[in-house]
DNA sequence: GGTATTTAGACAAACTATTGTCTAGAACGG
DNA sequence: CCGTTCTAGACAATAGTTTGTCTAAATACC
């Protein structure tokens, strides 16, 4: 008969517009308004400063999840990535979050290990639970979603998505110029798995300067990675079971940074010594890369400023203007030179005196 | 005078109970009945099928918010962290990003760079956003939280926060046994980072152990850490100023794995080989230490089970039991031998002819 | 003093989904 | 045939906020 819940259970400690309406006698609205300081309403400085006054005194924050009902921002987007734990993803994702959290937003991670079904599940689910915007890390959405999307090292064009992207022709000219200059000419590559969505581009950039430069790409001297691992163990028993036909080569174009560790690896096992022996060129440049013995060569991708850039270029599609993103944005490589990598010495012939 | 907004501008996509409803000439109390399978209401099997046909049809996504608003859970948690570069962290991470996303939940990470003012700050606006429970990484959270909250390698105990940590005596005990076995008596030991909230019960669990072995602890050869890098640079010329002056101890226990890289760094770049004149144990057992060369000699933490731990943990008290947790559940170490630990040799005596 | 304007807020609707209560009509029993 | 029970769903309230409209009272103007 009586109401229930009168305000008895009352007692759970959040205050809503509500509570704080009926302890200072006002409508919600008018809290809201002069809480939110909504213009052209006129409410007196008298009746403001109880308002306010009140909303401190009880600690009032305002419901998220009603505000975000209302107002259709929930200041949140999505994140989708392959796996947490690796050094290049980290490092983009701290780009992202530093960028994310400076302006105001929170950010979901989903990652899908490479599972097509979470690939497909997860932007669903992302989407669902409000995110007003993706950025996707190394992975290529399957379907066409309806709300904007930053690919980071993504390369499928598709309506509404921008690529964040290395300028792969730059980086392949880096690395393959500063083996040529240093008289490197038989040279053993890498190239990525294919699921890796850098992959094509970085080889495709590879072919081109290699052309360009007049070094041959020897299929007999290409190794084709496969194993899903963010170990070093991607690159030790491929470059391993290459040396057991091949020793020719005199340097190693790796795909990335933690393959070209296992390969380091994999040429000391076999008794050849880096650089004096095999140069050894990285990608990436993650942080362990300059504190390998020997310290690794590499093409330096501009990670973290990959990832805020990401998020400015989603942030300018989520504002009031309605803005489409550019198809492509493109970020310069550099070249890192550590010891790794070195001059070539005659092989066959041991005459030449040591500079050292 | 005529109401605008009729239906015209209604093409945004989304589809909501309302839209379904006026779809079917139901009322949108009895779609959500069906489409939740809620019990004791009688809709007959013809009426709910309809239902489920047009839910399809329209591919209809419950909002999220809407839901949560009413039904006061958000499914999202919270997850407070230094950094996330860092393959601690990153692999904790995937231990709880494992074990939520498996378990329908979504989490915020809010990364605070061991800032005192975001530390204060973040939990707040995670809880803000709805996040049902909080799981802190390596921070010692300030103020007691109106929520459940599970710290991994957390060492304050605090009313309502549960502690997952490493049994530290027991990681002690691995370590310095270990070099006790291989015969070393003379031991550099590394403290961690004052804000780093594993350090002191760490240190403690060396001190107990040391005693109970009668190894000494002495000041001269005690090394400790302040800045906070992530990378061997945070041992490396901490290592190296203390071999200006000190040469005689025969191992080093370090504080992590990534300052023991730096510390093996410091040692070759000293004229010692690792091990044979000087061992080095590590702490943690992250990617890299697998592939150093030497590889590392370290006491690994089970990162992701921690993680998974949590989460179990977290969960445990959001279900509608509302059980409490316990104050702290330890995990246990275990001692990786690798390459950078050996027996110790003489070293005043030369005579000793090598082994090999 | 009477009308026009401004002030200070209240009120209702909307965002979307869920829960509890209620009713019109059909079916049933005697 | 009348009263009871059951069925199939509608209706209202709720979660917490924001926006648009409206009104009673106060002030200003002539």
């Amino acid at each position: 008969m009586a109401k229930r819940k009168q305000d008895d259970s009352k007692a759970d400690g959040r205050v809503s517009l509500k509570t704080l309406a009926a302890y200072l006698n006002l409508d919600p609205t008018t809290i809201s308004v002069v809480l939110n300081d909504v213009p052209g309403r006129s409410i007196p400085e008298a009746t403001r400063d109880r308002i306010r006054k009140a909303a401190l005194k009880f600690n009032y924050q305002p419901s998220f999840l009603a505000r975000s009902l209302r107002n259709r921002r929930t200041m949140t987007i999505g994140i989708l990535v392959p796996v947490l734990a690796d050094g290049y993803h980290a490092e983009v994702m701290t780009g992202i979050g530093d960028r994310l959290l400076d302006e105001k937003y929170f950010y979901f991670i989903a990652h899908h290990r490479h599972r097509p079904d979470l690939i497909e599940e997860y932007p669903r689910m992302l989407i669902s639970r409000g995110a007003e915007g993706l950025i996707s890390i190394d992975t290529n959405l399957v379907h066409k979603l309806p709300l904007p999307v930053v690919a980071i090292a993504g390369h499928r064009r598709a309506a509404g998505v921008t690529n964040v992207v290395l300028d792969h022709h730059r980086a392949a000219e880096l690395s393959l110029r500063h083996l040529y200059d240093l008289g490197h000419r038989t040279i053993a590559f890498m190239r990525g798995q294919p699921y890796s969505s850098d992959s094509d581009a970085r080889w495709q950039g590879i072919v081109e300067v290699a052309k360009d430069l007049g070094l041959a790409i020897r299929p007999e001297m290409t190794i084709q990675l496969e194993k899903d691992l963010t170990s070093p163990e991607l690159g030790y028993p491929v470059l391993k079971q290459l040396l057991d036909h091949q020793r020719s080569f005199t340097a190693v174009v790796s795909f990335n940074d933690i393959a070209a560790i296992g390969c380091i690896r994999a040429l000391h096992d076999s008794g050849l010594r880096v650089p004096q022996d095999v140069s050894v060129v990285g990608f990436d440049d993650i942080k362990e890369a300059a504190f390998q013995t020997p310290s690794l060569t590499t093409i330096r991708q501009p990670l973290h400023h990959m990832g805020a850039l990401a998020v400015d270029l989603l942030l300018q599609q989520l504002g009031p203007s309605e803005t489409k993103g550019p198809p492509e944005v493109a970020v310069e490589p550099e070249l890192v030179v550590r010891e790794s990598t070195g001059p070539l010495r005659p092989k066959t012939t041991q005459a030449t005196p040591s500079r050292r």
